[in-house]
RNA sequence: GGGCCCAUAGCUCAGUUGGCUAGAGCACUUGGUCGACAACCAAGGGGUCACAGGUUCAAGUCCUGUUGGGCCCA
């Protein structure tokens, strides 16, 4: 027997098993060649990121069923990895580069600069699979996978030209967000909205005959010089004789329509608004309805361009300022008022971002989302909780076309050619410069200088990951996945576009089940965020109270509700499960005598219960997980280890023990196997720990998944009655002031003498009674403490220590509720409705209880007049 | 503007198709260190299930509305 510390020691086992793990090779996909597979893809997090709460949680979710199907004997794949992050990454090496050497990319020039985003890339780009380690994930690592890798990079250039030749790439000129810093396009999920101060101006446009103007309001005065009308809407009457009327738009002398348009808010400021097309995405499309033209006033770098008249060249924050003070000298300034704003900024550079017209490549959604909307509809495709189905569905149904296209160095670069015509032709292999165009002949003179954005390579990789476009044996093993698990605010970025994929290139739906995990939020119920400083990071949880705590600890906060608020002490409560594991495993180990090893779990009524309700643990956790319901599945076992294990069955086996029972201590130990297979999905280090001193041949992680097996309904009756007699005497007990040392004498009356004299010891020990009694017929004791239970009646002996008054007022108030629940009962009974329309079980049940109230009700009449 | 979620004990949350007078952890009160565990043990107090209607024999659970909080999309 080996020395057991007193407390779990988590950063101890941690250290010994991560390594052990990997080393062992348990976790590489493809070594059960007759099981079926069961594949999981994990979310690829950026390069560039940590490992944060949600990756923590997402992590878990998936582990807690990766390893349960590897108990299950599935041959599992979970395969882990990053994505390359195109503006997140570069965005960080430029500013590394410019912090150490004050240096642009544009100095080092494009291959000099991706060597340096290569370097980064090595020496950093592997922490939060580090980190993903230390919670214990059972990944792949053999199989880790980056978006960038050789073979995901073809993927990416077979799916690209697969959709040109299908027609479904363009080129086109559409209003993108717009970073001016970075000077690329950027996607929608890369802006963050701030709350800010700002103003609100009001500007007076005159009308074109002289007889009077309109006031306009906007929080972006530089942005008038673009624009091409006044809007308002056509429900306004204060505006209605001004629809098809002109205005002259000053500073540009310009000659603008009022039109009329239902999106106008009439509550915003006048009630008339100015519209600019080519910088507002409301405008535009507003521009698009009323056919106004689009004029584009800034450069890539947001200082204005020639079509801002007198402001060309100027950055837009001077021009902002020198317009405004131009329109206040012509007094066409109105007021200016303060107003909160939301102004959108760029995740990666901080900067504020332009709404700006300009070329870029699209992907035609429309055919590419039908297959998506079908796998759900007709059921390939599940969301877990199923109410996630709708968002999904939301987007796909008015999904837009995908600009593709970033104005990066960083990823994956279009592969498009051009003639010296620039006709353009997009290739599989590379062209050479002055090789012939393969449609025009005419020499190609460039490629295209953006890279396609990293979503792009993304939605590939439930299958580039396994060897796609080539025919791997993975890729024919593996593909179709199983489970997707990730955040909500991913449906659209991501999901939607995996099934799309999936469809388009291999025809298959990627995976049946996307589970969307919780968000976790602060204490206070924020979203936990760098600038509001209340992150709880996950390593530092892992440091202090140990992986497997933290995992049981999120599985156990996992619910159906779509959020998590989390404090660190919560972790305290997998922290103490945990040590409350490992000391019942400490007793089970130095108590039971080595010859017990041999035979076989005892028959007597607790072991018979113990063994019962592991059926019923097994059952549950089983059920509950093939449900995706965590926290079930972790209260189950909390459950039945703490209450039915710990604190029933080892205090009664300690007597047991001491008189060498050896079917007690087979009973110990097949129980907390047991205990050990079904924590090993949750706190993996903790199983591995205990599975081999057990006498568990092989790795905690590879032992097989318990079937629940029958229950015994008679013995689970049985310890139910005794626990309430047992129960009941400590009560009686504590409330009457005895001391824990005090033995006190107890007597029974019961129909089931037989029962209490076969368990007297059990129920003797654990309510510390020196002598007990029981039959249908008892005499009490001269002052008697008593208790109405369900089915017994309990009297414990006080002299001394009885407090006749308390004991009076105790009994009065369970004979008022015993009353009102009589009440309650009789009610229904009286009703024919109830009687004649309830379920006969329903109704057989009132009035079973009926007669259990009254008697109870009798039982403590009688008490309580013998207190008189 | 469209949609989703939440509101149950002091706090954080369970409560699967409606059916015992609603459960857990933390916190609180009382008592405890007999060889697994004070990260513990025993016992206890504590809830008008946000509000108002409705459906039903029966509503924390279903429907409608209101209030308050949060989120997503536009």
């Amino acid at each position: 027997m080996t020395e057991l510390q007193k407390t779990y020691d988590a950063k101890a086992v941690q250290a010994k098993w991560t390594p052990l793990w990997e080393e062992s090779g348990l976790f590489t996909a493809g070594q059960r060649p007759d099981a079926e597979p069961y594949t999981v893809m994990i979310p690829p997090p950026n390069v560039t990121s940590f490992l944060h709460m949600g990756h923590a949680l997402n992590g878990v979710v998936q582990d807690v069923l990766v390893r349960w199907h590897r108990m299950r004997g599935r041959d599992v794949l979970w395969l882990p990895g990053t994505d390359h992050a195109g503006i997140a990454t570069q965005a960080v090496v430029e500013r590394k580069l410019f912090e150490e050497q004050k240096k642009t990319r544009h100095d080092l020039g494009r291959d000099a600069f991706l060597e340096k985003v290569w370097a980064w890339k090595e020496e950093y780009g592997s922490l939060i699979l580090e980190q993903t380690r230390q919670l214990g994930c059972s990944c792949d690592w053999t199989r880790t996978a980056f978006t960038m890798d050789e073979n995901l990079s073809r993927a990416v250039r077979e799916a690209f030209v697969h959709l040109w030749e299908k027609g479904l790439v363009y080129r086109g000129e559409r209003l993108v967000n717009w970073d001016c810093v970075l000077r690329s396009a950027i996607g929608n999920d890369e802006i963050e909205e701030v709350e800010r101060k700002g103003h609100l101006w009001h500007f007076k446009y005159p009308l074109e005959d002289g007889s009077g103007h309109v006031v306009v309001a906007t929080t972006r005065p530089e942005t008038m010089l673009g624009d091409t009308g006044v809007g308002v809407n056509p429900a306004d009457e204060r505006y209605t004789d001004f629809v098809g009327r002109n205005v002259i738009l000053p500073l540009m002398d310009r000659s603008i329509p009022i039109v009329a348009d239902y999106s106008v808010k009439q509550e915003f400021g006048t009630g008339a608004v100015k519209i600019t097309p080519g910088h507002d995405f409301d405008d535009y499309e507003r521009g698009r309805r009323c056919n106004l033209p689009i004029v584009n006033i800034l450069n890539e770098d947001g200082s204005l361009n020639d079509n801002a008249g007198a402001y060309a060249g100027m950055d837009r924050a001077k021009a902002r300022k020198k317009i405004v003070a131009d329109m206040d000298a012509l007094g066409l300034l109105d007021k200016v008022e303060d107003y909160d704003l939301r102004l959108p900024l760029s995740d990666r550079s901080k900067s504020p971002i332009e709404p700006l017209l300009s070329e870029q490549w699209f992907v035609k959604m429309k055919p590419l989302a039908e297959p998506a909307i079908r796998a759900v509809k007709d059921g390939t495709l599940k969301f877990v909780p199923e109410r996630w189905t709708k968002v999904y569905l939301d987007w796909l149904e008015n999904v837009r076309d995908w600009c593709i296209s970033r104005q990066l160095w960083w990823g994956h670069r279009i592969p498009v050619w051009y003639d010296e015509d620039g006709v353009p032709v997009a290739s599989r292999e590379d062209l050479e410069i002055g090789a012939p165009h393969p449609e025009t002949g005419k020499p190609i003179v460039r490629q295209d200088e953006d890279v396609l954005d990293t979503w792009a390579s993304s939605w590939l990789w439930p299958f580039s990951t396994l060897g796609w476009p080539k025919e791997t044996e993975d890729l024919a093993r593996f593909y179709p996945t199983h489970l997707l698990s990730t955040a909500r605010e991913i449906i659209y970025l991501w999901v939607a576009r995996m099934v799309m994929a999936g469809y388009e290139f291999l025809g298959q739906c990627p995976f049946d089940t996307v589970y969307i995990h919780a968000t976790i939020l602060d204490g206070q119920g924020r979203r936990m965020s760098k600038s509001l400083g209340n992150g709880i990071d996950p390593r530092d949880m892992i440091a202090q109270y140990g992986a497997d705590a933290v995992r049981f600890t999120l599985a156990l906060l996992t619910t159906e509700g779509q959020d998590v608020k989390l404090s660190p002490t919560k972790f305290e409560l997998g922290r103490n499960f945990m040590n409350k594991i490992w000391n019942a495993a400490r007793f089970v180990l130095s108590s039971v005598p080595a010859e017990a090893a041999s035979a076989e779990p005892g028959t007597t009524l607790t072991d018979r219960w113990i063994l019962s309700r592991r059926e019923e643990a097994v059952a549950q956790i089983t059920t509950a997980l093939e449900n995706y319901r965590y926290h079930d599945a972790a209260q189950a076992l909390y459950r039945f280890v703490w209450d039915d294990f710990c604190d029933w069955y080892v205090e009664a086996s300690k007597e047991r023990l001491r008189a060498r029972d050896l079917p007690c201590g087979a009973t110990l130990t097949t129980v907390l196997r047991t205990i050990v297979r079904l924590l090993q999905p949750f706190a993996p280090y903790l199983a591995a720990e205990l599975a081999e001193p057990l006498g568990e041949s092989g790795p905690a992680a590879l032992l097989p998944w318990p079937e629940a097996g029958a229950r015994d309904e008679a013995a689970e009756a049985d310890v139910a009655r005794l626990q309430e007699i047992v129960r009941a005497i400590r009560r009686l007990r504590n409330e009457n002031q005895v001391g824990q040392k005090a033995m006190v004498h107890a007597v029974v009356r019961t129909d089931a003498p037989d029962l209490l004299r076969d368990q007297e010891a059990l129920v003797r020990r654990l309510a510390r009674c020196e002598s007990f009694e029981a039959g249908p017929v008892v005499k009490k004791p001269a002052t008697p403490a008593s208790a109405v239970l369900a089915c017994d009646e309990v009297f414990v002996s006080l002299e001394g220590h009885i407090d006749l008054d308390a004991e009076r007022t105790r009994i009065q108030k369970e004979l008022d509720k015993a009353e009102g629940h009589l009440a309650s009962i009789e009610k229904k009974l009286q009703n024919e409705n109830f009687v004649a329309r309830a379920k006969p079980e329903v109704v057989q049940r009132e009035r079973e209880r009926s007669g259990e109230v009254r008697e109870r009700l009798e039982k403590l009449k009688e008490a309580l007049a013998a207190l008189a």
